[in-house]
DNA sequence: AAAGTCAAGGTCAAAGAAAGTCAAAGTCAG
DNA sequence: CTGACTTTGACTTTCTTTGACCTTGACTTT
């Protein structure tokens, strides 16, 4: 396993235990043994506001980051996403707004994973990078609302 | 017997055993005596979803290739869907595949709107004719293949 | 209060590590 | 001999790791 895999898991540990994650950058780079910058890796890579926390921070003296998992109501949250997503989107991108809805609870197991087979890399193949991007956000804010049509 | 072969057979045993391969692409072609693309096209010509198999991958540092096989005890309506549909389909012949889906009790009433959903021309419209068809199946297929493998 | 010091965290780009793609060349059954 | 399947390797894309340099804030000194 990756290391930045590792720093996600014990990131996610303390969230899991306290609600949230803080941390001093350096401090725990040396625990982990790995370079500071690399903790910015991880969490601009694997805690954005799509997978659904708050990153706080303050440089200086006694400095820290904290890191917390927004919750937002879940009717609203499945068509705030279709919302935000433009007429374009990535797989990654894609990726961790099913994780966010499914981890908030606005979806089920079942709809992320056929959310996912259907955005996925298997699924466009065919396509060259600029259109492809756009057919998956159409086909990602499709089934969206139909999902969201089922708990009306 | 040919490289390919031997290769498909050991992912062959690994599913067995575990109930999936996952395998480092580079190592695994070491271990094998093989160039690393040519696992990518044992996998493209042995593990498609129309034999039952979905692969998931990912790149870079830690990167893997990962096969799962779908369950066909009872090789099922769906499974022969898959195997019917080519590399092309329209839309008309894709409601209709559905729609006997539904109805012959393959699936329920909801995986068949995000079927609907998902191949429907709202979310193809980007694309010309001779490909959105193709990408119309694949999608169909991947979907398909998800909601038959509905055990987590 | 202004300026200086030092302890944080932030940014960015280059280098590294995997996997993916594609097409040319090879093999083999019919 | 032809067409389908295999094998290879050069090139591409994506994700990770590292390090040099930048910015901010608390505290100290003048």
């Amino acid at each position: 396993m990756s290391l930045s895999n590792q720093i996600a898991r014990m990131l996610l540990e303390m969230l899991e235990d306290d609600g949230m994650a803080e941390i001093q950058r350096n401090e725990f780079a040396q625990t982990v043994g790995c370079v500071p910058s690399q903790i910015n890796y991880v969490i601009s890579s694997r805690f954005t506001p799509e997978q659904g926390y708050i990153v706080e921070s303050r440089r200086g003296g006694g400095g820290y980051i904290k890191i917390t998992r927004v919750k937002l109501d879940k009717p609203s949250l499945i068509m705030h996403t279709v919302n935000c997503i433009g007429d374009s989107i990535d797989y990654a991108t894609c990726h961790a707004n099913v994780m966010n809805l499914l981890h908030s609870g606005a979806i089920d197991a079942y709809s992320a994973r056929l959310l996912l087979a259907a955005t996925g890399e298997n699924s466009l193949r065919a396509l060259p990078s600029p259109v492809k991007e756009r057919v998956r956000a159409s086909i990602f804010k499709q089934m969206l609302i139909t999902i969201h049509r089922k708990d009306d």
